[in-house]
This record gives C-alpha cells, sequence and structure tokens, in this order.
DNA sequence: CGACTTCAGTGATAAAGTCACAGTCAATCT
DNA sequence: AGATTGACTGTGACTTTATCACTGAAGTCG
C-alpha cells in the first residue's frame, strides 16, 4: 500500500525497515499539511494527489510557489528537518491525497545507507531550486495577461475550471481585481466564458495574442 | 590552505583523500564561474570572496538570486552536478574569491561516508530555497521604492556604494529608469546625492518613509 | 422571505514598466 | 588638444499593474 518510487531502489532489509517506522498519512482535500511558523515533524513522501505550496508575503497577499503530486518528496521539509527552522510557507491539500511521513531517525538512515534514495532527494532538491528560479524569472518580468492566458490554458485546455478570481490572483501573485479586469478583457474578446466560481475557456489558442 | 568550514567535520583520512583530489580555484573579479546553459564539472565550495548569482529572463532582463561567500556551497550546482541538467543562471565573481571543485565521484563519496557533510549539504539548501522564497514575495509584493531604500541602506549603510543604475536595476529585477527616476526622487529628499556610476547614501533611516 | 456572506465588476488614482530620445561624462585615438 | 566613441543618466509620453473604495449580484441559511 506505501508505494513511493524512492522506496522501491531500497534493498529488502532497509525497505522492510522503513516501513516498519513510517506513518501513512490520509490527507484529504482542504487539509492543511502544514503551515508557516510550525515545526517540522518528518519528510512527507507524497503517494498521490495534490498539495499546493504557498506563502504570504507581510504585506498579507499569498502566492502559490509549487505543486507536489504522487512520487513527489517534500523537499521544503528537509532544510526545516535538519535545521530545526519553522516552515516559512504553507501546504494545502488539494486533491485527496496519500503521503508518508518519513521521522528524522528513518531519514538519516535512509540518507546514510543508500545512495539512490541520497540521489533521490538531490534530485528532488534540484526541480524545487529550478521551479523557484522560475517562479521568480516569471512574476518579475513577464506580463499578467500573459501568464493568465497560459495558467487557463494549462489548467483548462478548452474545458472549465472551479475557482474564483481571488484564488486565480493567489495563484498569480497578483491581486484579485487585476484579475478580474484581465478577465473580463478575456471574455470581450469570445476566449473566455465567466460565471461565478467558474471560468469556461473556449478559444484560447497557444499564442492567442502576439508574443 | 584549502580552508572551508564543511570540510572540517571529516575524519583525517576521508579529509586528505579529499584535498588530494579537488582542485583550488583562484577567481578574480569579474570572472564568470558558470554561465546558463554550462554543464556542471563539480561542486563549488567557497573560501573567500564574493560570488554573485543572476539569471536572465526570456525578456532579456536579469535579476540577482543570491550571493555566495566564504563558507558557502553553490548548492545551485548539485543539482546539475546529479542529474546532468545544465545552469540555469550565471555566477559571476564580485570580490576575488577562491574557492574548491569537488567532482562528482568526490562528492559521492562524501556523502556516503560523512553524516555531518551531508548535514552540510542540507542545511545549505535549505537555506537556499528560503532565500528564494523571500525573494519571490518581495518581487511579487513589496514596493520598488522601499526595496530601493532597503538595497542602499543595507550596501551603503552611510557611506558609498560604487554602481550603475543599471546594475541597481538588475539587483532589483527592475528597469533601469524606473531605479534612475526613484534615485532621483531620493535626491530630491536629500536622502542620497548622485554621480555617475556611485551613490552617496547621506540621510536615509531604518523606516524613513511610513511602511 | 430577508439577512448575510462571498464573489465579481468598475472608477479613480498611484506605482511601475516600456519606449524613445537627449544630454553628460570619461576614456581613447588620432 | 580636440574629436570621437561608448557608457551612463535624465525625462516625457504612454501602457500595464496595483491599490482603494465602493456597488451590485449570486448563493446560503435562519
Amino acid at each position: 500500500m506505501a508505494r513511493h518510487s524512492i522506496l522501491d531502489s531500497l534493498n529488502d532489509t532497509l525497505r522492510k525497515e522503513t516501513l516498519e517506522n513510517i506513518r501513512v498519512m490520509e490527507l484529504p482535500p482542504g487539509q492543511i499539511l502544514f503551515t508557516a511558523g510550525e515545526h517540522c515533524q518528518g519528510l512527507p513522501l507524497v503517494m498521490g494527489g495534490r498539495i499546493k505550496v504557498q506563502m504570504t508575503g507581510v504585506s498579507g497577499h499569498s502566492i502559490v510557489l509549487y505543486r507536489m503530486q504522487a512520487d513527489d518528496i517534500c523537499t521544503l521539509s528537509i532544510g526545516c528537518l535538519m535545521t530545526g527552522r519553522a516552515y516559512r510557507a504553507e501546504a494545502v491539500v488539494e486533491e485527496g491525497a496519500e503521503a508518508l511521513m518519513i521521522p528524522r531517525g528513518v531519514f538519516d538512515r535512509l540518507m546514510d545507507q543508500s545512495a539512490e534514495f541520497r540521489l533521490g532527494i538531490m534530485e528532488s532538491y534540484g526541480r524545487r531550486l529550478d521551479d523557484l528560479m522560475l517562479l521568480v524569472e516569471e512574476v518579475a518580468f513577464r506580463r499578467m495577461d500573459r501568464r493568465l492566458e497560459e495558467w487557463l490554458l494549462a489548467h483548462a485546455a478548452s474545458g472549465t475550471v472551479v475557482i474564483t478570481h481571488q484564488e486565480l490572483a493567489v495563484e498569480l501573485g497578483t491581486a484579485r481585481e487585476v484579475v478580474s479586469r484581465l478577465l473580463k478583457e478575456l471574455e470581450r474578446r469570445d476566449m473566455v466564458k465567466l460565471s461565478r466560481g467558474k471560468i469556461e475557456v473556449t478559444g484560447l489558442a497557444e499564442s492567442s495574442s502576439p508574443a
């Protein structure tokens, strides 16, 4: 039942030992895996579902940093686990998920005994750094209308997304009013249909407006 | 000669072996440690000086992501080293530096044999993720005038910084014109004195304008 | 059915980014 | 030295994005 690709690489003894010492967590949608200021209890290995990680600035604004899905590792937790610092971000379950909680001791042991486990952790870290670097660039330099269109394409290629303007603003790290106005403009151009709490994408091509 | 705190934790045998297999790099100011698209040759351990890491977006704009100083580890390189991906960012030496280059094999061996080395790496990773998360928040939500003032305070508490407006724009991830105008406004308020290629900070208090 | 809450739309204004260009300063080259 | 060149700075005009303040519309629940 406890399936996560990073555990596959372990030898039988180590895997057996690990499985005896970890906890399986059931994560219903809406559940908070951790919040800012909290301390880390263990390393979550995500087995399924979808979990978003977002942070809230001093200004009170929030922005989604990245998402975790099946076979992901909550890299953010490692830093907190190792140094004892508190989380700076918050993780919210979007789609009902299952995760394994690896306590500090087991993590240390796996890092010590399995080169494959280490590789998995390092890869995960690398990907996360990459994600964040891309996000910095996105937020710093790209135009909001393009980013909104891309988000819609990625999340509702030509169907319907259930999301409020406020939530979409957090996805993009902007203000609700900005999203409302841009969406309204897209509706005028017949690219989306708006209704309370959902957006129907009707005519967004891969490069609708010239870059 | 080769001093980096993470090596102190190693036992004698391991340290001796490591020192025999690493290369010391002299890094004069201006030297490029790596550029975007390049592949990683080893893990740099920074022994001194200062190196800035910045990336350039598709738009052609650049932004400084973070800096490395004495006893830092170029965490970014680990991901590239382990997965073979190319660098996405660029590292430029600001103050003449020395660094140790740890090749892949030695890195693997250290990760395998030293719990302290692993801890150092993990800590470094954690800090980097934290830095980037803070940067995302900064770029997404904070006002440019405040950020500029803070930058000036941090880099020239009440002295002079040698920097062009263009370089300062890259520090903050904005456009040169924006920096020029904000600086001019600060000069009108007698908080800085401007001259070609340098800025003299004369009257910037910790919270000059109300947050 | 109201009363309440959440969500969406919009005008007015301020901040930031873009484009185009002019002026200034310093270094280099006959 | 004077001319030329290139990097640096300043600024107007305009667009995009953010903020503030408010209105109305859509769902929820007593």
